[in-house]
RNA sequence: GCGGCCGUGGCGUAAUUGGUAGCCGCGCCAGACUUAGGAUCUGGUGCCGAGAGGCGUGGGGGUUCGAGUCCCUUCGGCCGCACCA
């Protein structure tokens, strides 16, 4: 009987579906596991063969888990609200909804072909109102919650309040966007709307004034990780800084636990690093400096042993201490000035890294000696870290020391030895001088000496700094989930959360107002039934996918996002896979929301993924043809030295082993019709490039045309055997081959002719050697996601058992088993032939047995001074006693031994014997 | 500039974690069956050499009886952060 994959795959799909067989519920008894895939934003351009790369990874697991007896959570959904569909949506008129829910049912389909274990009755989609209903809950709790430092974790804001008017600020550390101080009775003597504004300073989720990514093109503002060197990601438009009222999360409170829960999850060094980065915790002071005028302001130094170095300061533009400081004659300088850095965007400023500045006409004297200190305004010093000041330290500075020499200002070097005549010293080492009290010292000495000093005399504290900045949470857009807010008096009021969820509205159009607002300021009736307005922002694309994990414990629960005892029992994702492309976003954006929820009771778990793979991304593979300048002739990839040729992207579809189908390609386009070849050995052979998989390249392989081809199995066991899961690879259909013939050579084990032929004696030695290698190979293969090595294996041990002509049932049925993570499918249409009645994905994984494994010898390398000279065999229970006795006395030794004695012999057990003479 | 990762046959990769480098697959070569195919099966295939043998993990150096693996240095590639004070 033929391996029919076509017929296998659609019956075994429809099986599983009708029995439910991958639907989980909570069982105490039994261990939990939870795999988790980022879920897709389900684009237009339907799924390619890179996309499901990871999938098939979890799946595999998944499976693996199962097997091994743990009760597997593999859910799977949309994360469905976005640009993109708004974009199509503005260009085409189409409902969003409509096309995603088009696009979500093209996704599904081909996931369907795949055969993925995946529990569809959890499946949930971000721009479903049962769902996203959670969403503006957990926004709702968090409008009513503040960080409370001395706490470390969020409490109610009511607390606050109730603070605030027993003893004001006094004795609190509470995270706020602006330091304030008041009494009780100051707090108490305000009107209900003044504490509401009070209020705002300190709320987890906040409406505040702050400098924004905005997008003009996209109209909308955008969070800092959907921008890159000054473009959005998202079309890659150009994006401006400009002060807007916005939503924000106050993220930043949360910053030295998400510093924190980095040590205690499984992932890679490498993400892990690049959060830290993002996180930029850095150790150093805030220092009070006063203006000979005698205002106070602050600025932030991790280098406080630079202090004497200082020779002036800068502010920020944005700063609002410029208004503040500029004395009248340098006024319209100053204004000059701003005006010429608030036209530059954001990319202009990064490509033109010219030194410009203006000088306020304002001086501050120095903390210790007095010395007054001119102070300049620059737009190398960004508003939103630190305090928007500095102090700038030319010789230790490179960018302090670029403006100081292009404005002529002094250089103090501080460190012993240093040569500042053409750069700035930045290293952290040496030895102090010009430094007063500091001299002396090295610099790992002299920065805590300085900053104690300087607590000492009242001039300042110690303090730690985060790059990380609250998360802008307002979108000017559609297509996202509405806020539970309204306003009254101009100040915003949450929604009961009994209203929610509170549904996306109608629109005329996608765009926005005539007024400039957004697009829900179209709707009618937006607003609550006591007639007061609803926000007209949305969420951003990252509020739906930031707690997705807990909602598909409990993903029918209408009373809560996850009830309390189902939470307990999945508690948190043991593995999530996924690409590096969030390490920034969803990646810190979910660990701060479930953090959150953590501190409110929803969650169990401070961190959401306890182990996390990023799989490598799948890069297409071009094909080339060349044509002869002028001609409609083509020239093989070898011989095309000859002529002056223009390459031409090719459909790799009508290319096999870069062999080109001629006739295919003649019919591809009319414009070759007439195409003529230069051959070489009777082939045209084509070029290759590597390139991203995209249309106009030709080069985007569809999983479905594969599983046609060759069946889901097939693409399944290829995907992983292209190389190391979490490395990036191009897409080679060439080799596929490889592996579709493995899959047959499993099926001719059981198969001879048309009918079954297995045997039920007793496995021979070889056979079990032969099988027991696999399992064991494979167990430690899935645990380490060496996916692409245990293909191999499989094909070692196919090709052993199809040499012994192995027909034995025990040791087929354990070959089956195995493979079933990795080929579902075959698995189970080979499981239920060997006559049984469940399925394979409820058999339990094989244990390997090493006395099967046991050499009855080991060749040893013997070497003389590590110079390895002849191969011996030995038991392998042999002793060292017998090992080296042997080895001496064999006639190979006389002759490297030149009649010496070894000073010792090196026995690596199984392996080699070194005599060292 | 700072931080991280990586360089192995014609290609994708493997190496029991310091122990016979190149498993498995593609490609290629030879053969078989057949008869024109992008089918299947068998054998071979790191490089030089007729051979014995020699050389081989980007280059150079070191530690070690022994290095693809550890250390130093250099070259090349990929990724992240970046006027973050």
């Amino acid at each position: 009987m033929e391996y029919n994959f076509e017929e296998i795959e659609k019956r075994w799909q429809q099986y599983w579906a009708d029995h439910q067989i991958y639907k989980v519920s909570e069982e105490d008894a039994k261990p939990k596991y939870y795999v988790l895939d980022m879920f897709p934003y389900p684009s237009g351009a339907g799924l390619h063969v890179g996309h499901p790369l990871g999938y098939i990874a979890s799946d595999i697991f998944s499976r693996f888990k199962r097997l091994q007896g743990f009760n597997v959570l593999h859910p799977m959904g949309y994360d469905a609200y976005g640009l993109p569909a708004e974009q199509y949506a503005i260009q085409t008129g189409q409902h969003p909804a409509v096309t995603t829910e088009e696009n979500i049912a093209r996704y599904r389909e081909q996931m369907d072909k795949i055969g993925f274990s995946y529990d569809w009755d959890r499946e949930v989609r971000t721009c479903d109102p049962g769902y996203y209903q959670w969403t503006q809950w957990a926004f709702i709790r968090m409008f009513h919650s503040y960080y409370c430092n001395r706490a470390g974790r969020a409490r109610p804001i009511a607390e606050l309040e109730e603070l605030f008017s027993r003893q004001g600020t006094e004795g609190l550390d509470p995270a706020c966007s602006e330091p304030m101080s008041f009494t009780a009775a100051e707090w108490n003597g305000k009107t209900k709307t003044e504490q509401q504004q009070i209020l705002m300073n300190y709320r987890i989720a906040y409406l505040g004034d702050t400098m924004v990514n905005w997008c003009p093109k996209l109209g909308t503002v955008l969070a800092n990780d959907e921008v890159s060197e000054g473009l959005s990601i998202r079309g890659g438009y150009p994006v401006e800084q400009k002060k807007m009222r916005q939503w924000c999360l106050r993220v930043s409170a949360y910053a030295q636990r998400l510093l924190e829960g980095l040590d205690r999850v499984e992932w890679s060094e490498s993400l892990k690093e690049t959060q830290r980065n993002w996180i930029g915790r850095s150790e150093g002071a805030v220092m009070h400096f006063h203006t000979t005028e005698g205002v106070s302001f602050d600025i932030f130094t991790t280098r406080a042993d630079t202090i004497f170095g200082v020779t002036f300061m800068v502010l920020a533009p944005e700063s609002e201490l410029v208004a503040q400081f500029t004395t009248p004659e340098q006024h319209a300088a100053v204004q000059d000035y701003m005006e010429q850095t608030r036209k530059r965007t954001e990319r202009e400023r990064i490509a033109d890294r010219s030194v410009t500045g203006v000088f306020s006409g304002a001086y501050a004297s120095h903390p210790f000696t007095g010395e007054p200190l001119p102070i300049w305004i620059s737009d190398y010093v960004l508003a939103g870290y630190g305090t928007g000041a500095i102090m700038a330290v030319p010789a230790h500075d490179s960018r302090d020391y670029a403006f100081a020499r292009h404005f002529h200002l002094p250089i103090v070097p501080l460190i012993e030895g240093c040569d500042v005549s053409e750069e700035s010293f930045d290293a952290k080492e040496g030895v102090m001088i010009n430094s007063a009290f500091l001299n002396g010292m090295s610099v790992k000495e002299a920065i805590p000496a300085a900053i104690d000093e300087v607590e000492k005399q009242g001039l300042g504290y110690r303090k730690i700094n985060y790059r990380l900045r609250d998360a802008i949470f307002s979108r000017q857009r559609y297509w996202g989930e509405p806020f539970p807010v309204y306003y009254k008096d101009g100040m915003p009021y949450t929604l009961g959360e009994e209203e929610l969820p509170l549904e996306l509205p109608e629109v005329d159009k996608f765009l926005p107002t005539e007024t400039g607002e957004p697009p829900l300021g179209r709707a009618k009736n937006w607003h609550t039934r006591e007639g007061y307005p609803l926000e007209l922002n949305t969420m951003p694309g990252f509020a739906g996918s930031s707690a997705y994990y807990l909602r598909y414990m409990d993903p029918h629960n209408e009373e809560a996002m996850v009830s309390e005892k189902v939470n307990r029992y999945w508690r948190n994702v043991d593995l999530y896979i996924g690409g590096t492309e969030h390490a920034t976003g969803h990646l810190i954006y979910s660990r701060f929301w479930n953090k959150f929820l953590f501190d409110i009771g929803v969650s169990c778990e401070e961190e959401p993924f306890r182990k996390l793979i990023n799989q490598g991304m799948i890069q297409g593979r071009s094909n080339f043809v060349y044509r002869i300048k002028g001609t409609n002739r083509f020239v093989s990839l070898n011989l095309r030295d000859r002529y002056e040729v223009t390459p031409i992207h090719v459909d790799v579809h009508k290319v096999h082993n870069d062999i080109l189908d001629i006739d295919a390609f003649r019919n591809w386009n009319p414009e070759y019709k007439t195409a003529e070849f230069i051959l070489e050995d009777g082939k045209y052979i084509c070029g290759w490039a590597i390139e991203k998989m995209s249309k106009s390249m030709f080069n985007v392989v569809n999983p479905d045309d594969i599983v046609e081809q060759y069946g889901a199995d097939t693409l399944r066991l290829y995907e992983m055997f292209l190389g190391p899961l979490e490395q990036s690879k191009p897409w080679d259909t060439n080799g596929i081959d490889g592996v579709h013939r493995f899959l047959r050579k499993v099926w001719n084990l059981f198969y001879r002719e048309e009918t079954l032929s297995v045997t039920d004696e007793e496995p021979s030695k070889e056979e079990l050697k032969a099988l027991h290698k696999l399992i064991k190979k494979v167990t430690s293969d899935i645990e380490q996601f060496s996916f692409n090595t245990s293909v191999s294996a499989f094909m070692i041990c196919a090709n052993e058992l199809t040499t012994l002509k192995c027909r034995n049932r025990k040791v087929l049925a354990e070959l089956v088993v195995c493979l079933a993570p990795f080929a579902p499918h075959i698995a189970e249409e080979l499981w239920h032939a060997l006559g049984n009645e469940t399925t394979v994905c409820d058999a339990s994984w094989p244990a390997w047995n090493e006395e099967y494994l046991k050499e009855d010898a080991f060749p040893y390398a013997i070497s003389f001074n590590g110079k390895s000279r002849f191969v011996l065999e030995f038991a392998a229970d042999a002793t060292r006693e017998e090992i080296e006795q042997t080895v001496l006395a064999h006639p190979g030794s006389q002759k490297w031994l030149e009649g010496k004695t070894p000073k010792k012999v090196i026995i690596v057990p199984q392996k080699i014997v070194n005599v060292v003479i």
